[in-house]
DNA sequence: CCAGAATGCGAGCGACCACTCGTATTTGTC
DNA sequence: GACAAATACGAGTGGTCGCTCGCATTCTGG
């Protein structure tokens, strides 16, 4: 007898969804950053998302189908608008741009998205995230390392790979230290924190780069 | 910080302790910091503190009150170690001392501590702590404060107060990262990286320190 | 040696949480 | 309007966790 009625397809199924779904969706992310950035993600529960969402926790469910991935699509999301914001961030940058310049694009860039979405941070900073968050937040991690690599590969030109990897560990480590000053305070003091982790993060590469006689800003 | 040595609550009754107790006591710790440090101090559950010990779950509450005094007890112990053994880690130096010996001094004795002592980290680090395991955490995170600024201020002679905090508080966030990159790994990477962290400090100290004298940066 | 205190046990209680299900309402399509 | 699919609801289910309680066992002072 054909069962055409029902295709059982257990990887896709195209289910018809109406503007008010997406709506819904919308609303319930925007929920759960607010929650998870308030309270992280082990300790945020679902009902209490679908509360802030103004939905029942049964809507929840006909959108998600458990709460890691909810926290999957918010960060899948926010990994796309960084991509399509700041992709050029990090790109390998002409050799000729001074340290002081690069450091400063790319710290202000980061630290304008990561702002603007404090959960990312709570998301990808929180050691409380079980099974497939931990491995984009591992992917994301491996991402912006090898990154960071290449853009000091423009200044550390004949440094060993272990060496330059332990530097990119260093300066993505230094990196998150400041930004989570950054987002503790507010106004002026936010700028001032901004403006000492650059500080920082020149201060520790400079010698690196002058090391192999490439040319650096004096200061002005 | 005021001393609770003493219990000031409503009866005082001095519960007579056996040998035996304070091997208990000593045994369910040790499981604690195996079980925090593993999985983070929400995450474990008392059960499990109580089996890694070898014991059973009554007994663990025949001797703490609830799972947020197992680790309130271990913190103050691990405080009263660290206190021992590592008191004049960042006591005020003698400011003829060079920049790179009293930051490499204080940088070993930490990183020695914290590494002979991973749930430290675990439990300082961790945004997961409830009601009396933040206070503990921000009394000693101001601590290390004023400590740094009381280290900084011997170099850093004519900063203004500002700017000495927002460089303590810079400090102790390189510090955090370097210790992370350091408990993880081993061996020489780990040695590779307490050199590491060094640098990144004392790059982003000597500037300051070299100025020490100078006319600071003119106020907008 | 023997009361009584300290220690030890583990099934079980209440609370909370992720998630489900039967049902009611809204929306798109003919 | 009719019909089905999508959306919405919220009490309920199973499971886990912190913690308790009654009772057995071991230690200690007199």
């Amino acid at each position: 007898m054909p069962d055409t009625s029902q295709n059982e397809q257990k990887s896709e199924q195209p289910r018809r969804r109406q503007a008010r779904g997406e709506r819904r969706i919308a609303q319930l992310l925007s929920a759960a950053a607010s929650v998870f950035c308030s309270t992280g993600y082990t300790a945020a529960s679902t009902n209490a998302i679908a509360r802030e969402a103004g939905v029942s926790p049964g809507t929840l469910y006909q959108f998600f189908p458990n709460k890691e991935a909810i926290a999957i699509e918010l960060g899948d999301r926010l990994m796309h608008e960084m991509r399509d914001t700041y992709g050029e961030a990090l790109a390998p940058v002409d050799p000729a741009t001074p340290l002081e310049e690069a450091v400063g694009a790319a710290v202000d860039r980061f630290i304008d998205f990561n702002c603007a979405h404090p959960v990312f941070f709570a998301l990808m900073h929180g050691p409380d995230v079980p099974g497939r968050m931990a491995e984009e937040h591992d992917a994301l991690h491996a991402t912006l390392l090898s990154r960071i690599e290449g853009l000091l590969s423009s200044y550390l030109t004949d440094a060993p790979p272990a060496e330059l990897n332990r530097t990119a560990h260093m300066v993505l480590g230094i990196y998150k230290a400041g930004l989570e000053l950054v987002l503790a305070h507010e106004g002026a003091e936010r700028e001032a924190f901004v403006a000492e982790l650059k500080n920082a993060l020149i201060r520790y590469l400079r010698p690196l780069a002058e090391a192999r006689g490439l040319t650096t800003t004096p200061a002005p």
